[in-house]
DNA sequence: CTCCTCTGTGTAATCGTGTGCACAATTCAC
DNA sequence: GTGAATTGTGCACACGATTACACAGAGGAG
C-alpha cells in the first residue's frame, strides 16, 4: 500500500491474484456493467491491496476519449485571465476533466504547443488567448470536432464561441465622465494587433461618437502595470486628456499610479481612468477603480455549457453571447 | 489538409498511402532510426498532406513515458504561486512536457484529484501547495519515482525537494525595523495548519528572540487581500503592535491599506508593515512593499534541475536549498 | 569471387484496457 | 417440468504506436 513499488501494477496481474479474467477486472471500475455485486467488491478489495488503479492512457487508448482539456492562454500570472482559468480548472476537474495549460509568449511556439497538444487527443479545447486566429485553431485541431473560443466574431460552423458585447456599459461610462465635464480623451490599447482591443475600443468609440466626440490620443501597452504606467505619462503630459479608457485594468492601474505620483493629478477630478475586466483587485480598496466588468461566473458557465453540448454530441456551431456592467469606482 | 476530417488518420492508414509498413512509418518520426533518406522524406510529405501527427496517447502507452507533468497548487490566481507557475510551465514546455495542473480548495478533493492524475501515468509531479502531506503524495504517486515538493522540510528517500532558508534577509529586515523603534510585533499567518507558515514564522521569531523580543500578538488570514484588511484593523486597533509580518505580500498590501484608510496611519512611521513573496505586484509604485523575497527563476531553476536529474535516472533523494534576500519598500 | 558488414524495410509482439460475442448458470413464467 | 429470459464470466480482438528480430540487397575487403 504504502512503499515504493517501482512499477504499478496491472490489470491482468491483478486479475491472477483475484482469480478472475482481465475483463471482470475491467468491469469492476464500470459502474455500470453486467458483474456480480458480490465479485466486484472482492476484486475492489484486492486492488486497494495491492494498490489498482486502472490506467488511464491505455483507457483512452481504448475509449477514443481522453478526457483531457487543453486551455490555450495568454498567461497565468496575469490577473485579468486568472480568475477565470481558476473557476474553469475547478468546473473542470468537478468533471474529471483534467486541464492541461497551453502558455506560450511567442507565436510560433504557440502553434508548435497546440500541435503538441492536438496529438494527446483532448477532447476539448478552449482558447482563452486572443493572439491565436481562428484558422489555425480549426486546422490544428480538425479532429476535436468544433472549438471552443472566446470573444472572437467570426462565424466558422467548426468553432462554438462567446460573444461579449460591453456596448451599453461603454456607454453608460461615456456618459458619465462626459457630463463630469471631460472631452478630451485617450484610448490605451493592450495589443495592436488582436480583434479582441479593436472591439472593446469599439464599444468606447461608438459611445464617443454618439456624442460627437472621438478619441484624441491613442497609446498601446502590452496588457501590464509597467505599460500602464509609462504610456498614461505620455497621454496626459504630451496630448492633455482628461480621460484614458485602458484595455484592461491592470494597465488601469499602472495609469492611476501614474497620474498620482508623476503628475501629482487625482481622480476623478482631474483626470478620469477607466478600466475593462473587473478583476477582484479592481474592487481593493487601494485602487477601487472604475471599470467595464464582466461577470466571470457567468462567462465560465457559458464555456462550461459549450463543452456540456459538446459532449452530448449536439453539433453545429454553438455562439452564446454575454453582456457586461459598470463597475464603479472612484477613479471616473 | 484545412477541412473537417471527422477521425483522425492512422499510422497504418498513412502506411498503406505512401506504399509502406507502419513500422516505416513511425520510423519516418523517431529522429534517430535506420531508415532511408528518400523514404522520409517521402513520408513527411504524405503526412503533411492528409494531416497525419503520431498518436501521442498510443505512442506513451508503448513507451511507458507520457511526457505529462502534474503541478499540484493551492491557487491559480494567486499571484505569488503565479509568477513561478507561470516560468514552470514555459520551462517545461520548452521540454515539450505538458503541464496539467491540480487546484483544489478542499482537501479530500485535491487527494482525489492526485490519484485522478496518477492514473495518467504523469512523468513527474512537483507540488506546490503546502495543503498536502509528503506521506499523501508518496502514497498516491508511488510509482512515479521520487516526487517534487517544494520547502517541506521532512526527509524522505522517496522525494526530492526544495529548501527555502530566509533566516538571514529575516534577520536584516528585523534590525532595521527594531532600529527604528518599533517593539510591539505581531505576525499574521496565512494558514494555521502549515509547515511553510510555521517555517516563515520561524525566522522572524528567531530574529526577535536574538534581541529579546517576541510576537506580541498572532492573528491568522487565508493568503488574501481582504483577510489582511481585516485582520491588520484588529490588531493594530486592539493590539496596538507597531509592525506587521505578513504571510504573505497580498495580505501586506491589504494590512498597507488598512493602515492607511482605516486608522489614518503611515508607514514606515508608525507603522512597519513587511511581506514575503517578492511578487511583481510588490514592486508597483502603489505599493512598494518592504519584502522577504525569493528569487523565482532560481526557483524553478532548482525545480528544473531535479525533473533534469529524475530523467536522466539518477535516483535516490536531492534537495536544494535557496536563500532569500530582503526588498526594501517604503512599508519598514 | 566470396564472405562479411551495413543499411533499409517488413513481420509480429507488446503496452493495458474496454467490450462484443459466446456460453454456462440461474431465475422466471406458465 | 420445460422453455425463455436474465445474469455473470471468459475469450479474443481492437485501440495506435514502438521495437526486437529477421532478412534482402548493397557495398567493401581480401
Amino acid at each position: 500500500m504504502s512503499g515504493t513499488n517501482k512499477r504499478r501494477i496491472t490489470s491482468k496481474e491483478l486479475a491472477k491474484l483475484a482469480g478472475v479474467s482481465s475483463a471482470t477486472i475491467s468491469r469492476a471500475f464500470s459502474p455500470d456493467s453486467r458483474i456480480g455485486r458480490a465479485t466486484r467488491e472482492r476484486i475492489l478489495a484486492v486492488a486497494r491491496e495491492y494498490g489498482y488503479q486502472p490506467n488511464a492512457i491505455a483507457r483512452s487508448l481504448n475509449n477514443q476519449r481522453s478526457r483531457l482539456v487543453a486551455l490555450v492562454v495568454n498567461a497565468i500570472g496575469n490577473p485579468c485571465e486568472a480568475e477565470e482559468q481558476q473557476l474553469l480548472v475547478h468546473r473542470l476537474q468537478a468533471r474529471q476533466l483534467l486541464p492541461i495549460i497551453l502558455c506560450c509568449a511567442d507565436h510560433s511556439d504557440r502553434l508548435q504547443l497546440m500541435r503538441l497538444a492536438s496529438t494527446y487527443q483532448v477532447d476539448h479545447v478552449v482558447i482563452f488567448s486572443d493572439m491565436v486566429s481562428m484558422q489555425d485553431a480549426v486546422d490544428i485541431f480538425h479532429t476535436t470536432k468544433p472549438i471552443i473560443v472566446s470573444f472572437e466574431p467570426l462565424e466558422n460552423e467548426n468553432v462554438s464561441s462567446i460573444r461579449i458585447d460591453g456596448s451599453k456599459a461603454a456607454d453608460e461610462i461615456i456618459d458619465k465622465i462626459v457630463r463630469d465635464g471631460k472631452k478630451r480623451f485617450a484610448y490605451l490599447s493592450g495589443t495592436n494587433s488582436s480583434w479582441i482591443d479593436k472591439l472593446r475600443r469599439g464599444w468606447f468609440a461608438e459611445a464617443l461618437a454618439k456624442r460627437g466626440l472621438t478619441f484624441e490620443a491613442q497609446a498601446v501597452g502590452d496588457y501590464s502595470y509597467d505599460s500602464g504606467f509609462k504610456e498614461a505619462v505620455l497621454l496626459m503630459h504630451r496630448d492633455k486628456v482628461g480621460a484614458i479608457i485602458c484595455g484592461n485594468d491592470v494597465m488601469a492601474i499602472g495609469a492611476r499610479d501614474a497620474a498620482r505620483r508623476v503628475l501629482g493629478k487625482s481622480t476623478p477630478d482631474d483626470i478620469a481612468i477607466v478600466g475593462q475586466d473587473g478583476i477582484a483587485m479592481a474592487a481593493w480598496d487601494c485602487n477601487d477603480l472604475t471599470t467595464l466588468s464582466l461577470d466571470h461566473v457567468a462567462f465560465i458557465d457559458a464555456v462550461v455549457e459549450l463543452i456540456e453540448r459538446h459532449d452530448a454530441g449536439i453539433d453545429g456551431p454553438h455562439s452564446i453571447t454575454l453582456t457586461c456592467t459598470p463597475r464603479w469606482g472612484s477613479t471616473a
